[in-house]
DNA sequence: CTCTCTTGTCTAGCGGTGCTAGGATCGAAT
DNA sequence: ATTCGATCCTAGCACCGCTAGACAAGAGAG
């Protein structure tokens, strides 16, 4: 059974380096320019391979947008336990981690929330990363959701402005310069003591 | 020149005709199924002549989002006029008036800040609908910034909430059930006073 | 009223897209 | 050594945004 498991190995692999392949080049080029040709070419197969593992683009987008969910989560741990105990500095940590992480994989981040990965969000069957990045926001925001408000909720506002600065600011859609300020503004009004 | 000028009537009014029926077709079947040649044959032309008014199919979702604006502009000025005097009960009416449009116009509001409409955003030669509908929000939003906050930053982050709200909900990121409570919750800490 | 000549529109086509059917090849098991 | 199944590639489909070039209709000149 050592020739199966070989190619069982092999495939796994292969299918990682499609995820990468396809993230490195959306990150390069945008999405626009992750064609299944092109990707084809550059993991140096032809294109049906591509359909051995996924059922499609969309799909291949949606594992990105796991492996960017992952990461997030990472992050976003890790600066808010670097900023304990002060439940304030751990928002303003959190902020800071969720719009860098944004605006350093831009196209990670559209995986997750801008297009269509095919994957399900709040619901039962969501996959496990997403639920965890999302556990992650709820672990620090939920200390500051005040009195009587609902952790997930607050946790669900709070992701959405974080997600409309993110959004906005990398569309030109609001001047990139007060960015700073703007997060300050919301994390003071937002987070209860 | 009379001739000239029934000409010129007749390509603007075809133009409005082409921008309508986008417009129709994204609402009706999404972005993704306004195809240059979909488009050509509801407007009964040829797809060239698509290309006699407008650049490419950029401009075209240009247009769409340029006319929402002016529309979310109104909306939010009735929305909120009828709400007066009290700023807070407007900062709410403007808060579900800009939520409501985002649900009732998806294709349009997508036009206006998902897409690549190939607009300017937040410069000086950004389009007056724009601006106009940014403006609506200033009116209102300005009123509650607080002391000591400059009114356009807390416009834009109030906006970029709303914004997050809109797109997360509409995709299916955040549960629907809850829309009404997030609102509230969000005019209640943001808006001072 | 006829003849240009401009203006406007259409047909046809280019290079690209996501995706798939069917044939060839390679390697494991007999 | 030979069979046979898994694996991969070539070739192609229908569609995309966009454009060159043929063609027809209508305005203006004589």
């Amino acid at each position: 059974m050592s020739v199966q498991e070989r190619k069982e190995r092999e495939r796994a692999e292969r299918e990682r380096l499609i995820v990468a392949t396809a993230r490195e080049l959306a990150e390069q080029q945008g999405w626009d320019a992750v064609t299944t040709r092109r990707l084809a070419e550059r993991i140096e197969y032809s294109q049906p391979v591509l359909y051995s593992h996924f059922r499609g683009k969309r799909e291949i987008i949606g594992a990105v947008a796991l492996e960017g969910a992952a990461e997030m989560a990472a992050v976003v741990r890790e600066a808010t336990s670097a900023a304990a105990p002060d439940p304030r500095a751990r928002v303003a940590a959190l902020a800071h981690a969720y719009l860098d992480f944004a605006q350093r994989n831009p196209a990670v981040y559209d995986a997750m929330f801008q297009l269509d990965g095919g994957l399900a969000f709040a619901q039962d069957d969501t996959p496990q990363p997403l639920k965890d990045a999302f556990a992650a926001l709820l672990d620090t925001l939920g200390e500051v959701a005040g009195d009587g408000v609902h952790p997930g909720l607050f946790t669900e506002v709070f992701w959405a402005a974080l997600h409309g600065l993110a959004t906005l600011t990398r569309a030109g859609r609001q001047p990139p310069e007060l960015a700073e300020q703007r997060v300050e503004l919301l994390v003071n009004r937002l987070a209860e003591v």
